[in-house]
RNA sequence: GCACCCGUAGCUCAGUGGAUUAGAGCAUCUGUCUUCGGAACAGAGGGCCGUAGGUUCGAAUCCUUCCGGGUGUACCA
């Protein structure tokens, strides 16, 4: 439509504009457009002129229902009822079609628990996944970590102390639980960091551990009694991903370890070395940055020869590109990561010129607790992924009594509250607003959805497909015709809160129409069912893009 | 110091390439209501869109100044 009006302004004015329709309040009219405004400086005209004249163009050519001048001079296009219905039947044009797209997120560390802030790119990650590939990309996810590093030596170090020296044949005595052995590790964790503080003795004992750990992968060692503990513990994070995965019912990915980037990213670090397109400076290898570009410099790898995160990202990148050949790659990062990113993003384009363009950083800000005082008994400083799952079901639980959808209720609020923000900014997670089940939540939109189900199984289900607009429907039917296209903005700009906004706005739509026309046993029930059904797939496609169950009853 | 991000209703946030009267949820107050599932609907109050300028027919949106908050600034990830 956009182009036939672009096309109507050529012809009448000689002139090349880009024309943008918005959808103004349903008493202005369906459509609207303030090309006329824009031309009216470059033709020298009043814009009301202007709109007047196209206007009565659009309304030769086209057969709208109604098009009219308001205001200024905008242009207001009222559709007719079948043309509103297409809108509806549309299916969302795709924003990727084919494209090879990789999305890193999630990215937790080994030999440590998954925080908030893990749940919270998870559930992002996996929602922008769902949108991907509902736009016609060919989506992998990957996801980054470490698992080696001081942060595994302190563990290991953790382990050895408990187990009283070096006996991997202890580790059977622990839980088979991947959440309970997650844990554990994590204690140990938290005794090696300790002793790391405090014990000079330790530090110097880790300080060796972290280059024997590296040594493992070098050596292909899986004999040795560490080395079985190592390769044992972090197995059991690995599953214990999964699990997680699993249990928030997101899909998992494959998981690039620093370990195997390492080896990668130091091979291309030494061929750009050679080529000049890296310095040595105080005995480091760095990418120098730019005063102009405002990037930093940066160090590739240490003094003592250590490949640091840079090498390893560069890594994933020459990893990622080989196994998947992306057309775009996008990751997702905490937004403290942003400066670092954009020189480790230079300093690729700059070893291979052909990357330019096709990664896309993205950032979150970090997840607050509004209500801090009751979750910090609970939670700690930093917060478990797991708990605030097992809070928000704790809740879910007192306020549902069917047993069955408390995960698929638990899980739709704690992905709703998560999806209904922009990227970027920190999150005020408040508990309590999470589990309401009223106002913009993803309970609300559930029973929304269950509640229409239920009136359609009630009336015996047989449906029709919608044919008609009535004057009754009009709003709500124009509502459901702006899904394909609240698809393709979220998609097009990844962002997938648009989709929150239009289904929160959908399902007031619909109470607004149920509270005043009755379906079943009106004389027009046939046809309001089919209204109904319309509904609740909407609701359900939409739900389903953010990886939230639409259960039929709750 | 320099750079980046952010300041919209009491709180949490939307606001597409500039546009008709700046919106929503929560909270507060008032109605509807013997409910096809009320977890609803209707309505009210609450805003110089951080500040001061600029561009424009028109600015929450673009440019500049300042104020306030956050983050980053070479051998951590």
């Amino acid at each position: 439509m956009e182009q036939k009006i672009a096309q109507l302004v050529f012809d009448e004015f000689g002139q090349q504009v880009e024309v943008a329709l918005t959808r103004p309040d349903a008493e202005f009219g369906d459509y609207a457009t303030n090309v006329a405004l824009q031309l009216a400086g470059k033709v020298g005209k009043a814009p009301r002129e202007i709109a007047e004249q196209l206007a009565s163009k659009i309304r030769d050519t086209d057969g709208f229902a109604d098009v009219t001048v308001a205001g200024p001079g905008f242009i207001n296009i009222h559709l007719e009822p079948q043309q509103l219905l297409e809108l509806v039947k549309s299916e969302p044009t795709p924003q990727y079609p084919g494209q090879v797209i990789v999305l890193e997120y999630s990215c937790p560390n080994a030999f440590k628990e998954l925080h908030t802030g893990h749940l919270y790119q998870t559930v992002f990650g996996d929602i922008l996944s769902r949108l991907l590939l509902v736009s016609g990309a060919k989506l992998q996810r990957t996801s980054f970590g470490g698992d080696v590093g001081l942060h595994v030596a302190k563990c290991l170090y953790g382990m050895v102390q408990n187990f009283g020296g070096e006996y991997p044949e202890k580790l059977e005595t622990i839980d088979t639980d991947p959440f309970e052995r997650a844990r554990w590790i994590s204690e140990r964790y938290v005794e090696g960091a300790s002793a790391y503080e405090d014990n000079p003795d330790a530090k110097a004992t880790i300080d060796e551990l972290n280059k024997t750990i590296y040594g493992f992968h070098d050596s292909d060692d899986h004999e040795s009694p560490l080395a079985k503990i190592y390769w044992e513990t972090r197995q059991w994070s690995f599953d214990y991903f999964d699990a997680f995965y699993k249990l928030i019912d997101v899909d998992s990915m494959p998981y690039y370890p620093e370990s195997a980037t390492a080896p990668t990213g130091l091979k291309v670090v030494k061929e750009q070395l050679a080529l000049g397109k890296l310095k040595e400076s105080e005995g480091a290898i760095v990418f120098e940055g730019d005063e102009d570009k405002h990037l930093h410099t940066r160090v590739f790898i240490t003094s003592k020869g250590l490949p640091t995160y840079e090498t390893k990202d560069i890594g994933v990148i020459w990893q990622e590109r080989e196994d998947y050949h992306f057309d775009h790659r996008y990751l997702i990062t905490g937004n403290d990561q942003r400066e670092y990113m954009r020189v480790v993003f230079a300093a690729a384009e700059t070893f291979d010129p052909s990357l330019s363009g096709t990664m896309t950083h993205l950032t979150n800000g970090t997840v607050r607790f509004a209500d801090g005082k009751k979750m910090s008994s609970r939670l700690g400083n930093v917060a478990r992924a797991i708990d605030v799952v097992d809070i928000v079901r704790e809740k879910v639980a007192e306020i549902v009594e069917d047993k069955s959808i408390i995960e698929d209720v638990t899980l739709g609020a704690i992905k709703y509250v998560f999806a209904k923000y922009k990227l970027g900014g920190d999150i005020a997670f408040d508990i309590e607003e999470t589990v309401s089940l009223q106002g913009n939540s993803g309970p609300y939109l559930q029973y929304a959805h269950a509640r229409a189900r239920r009136i359609l199984e009630k009336a015996g289900g047989v449906v029709v497909s919608l044919d008609e607009v009535r004057d009754e429907d009009r709003l709500l039917v124009r509502k459901l015709g702006e899904y394909s296209e609240t698809i393709e903005l979220a998609a097009k700009n990844l962002e997938p809160h648009h989709i929150c906004n239009y289904l929160f706005e959908l399902a007031q739509e619909f109470n607004r129409y149920y509270e005043k026309n009755q379906v079943i046993g009106n004389e027009h029930e046939q046809h309001r069912l089919g209204l109904v059904a319309t509904y609740a797939d909407t609701l359900r496609a939409g739900l389903m893009i953010l990886g939230i169950a639409a259960p039929d009853k709750m």
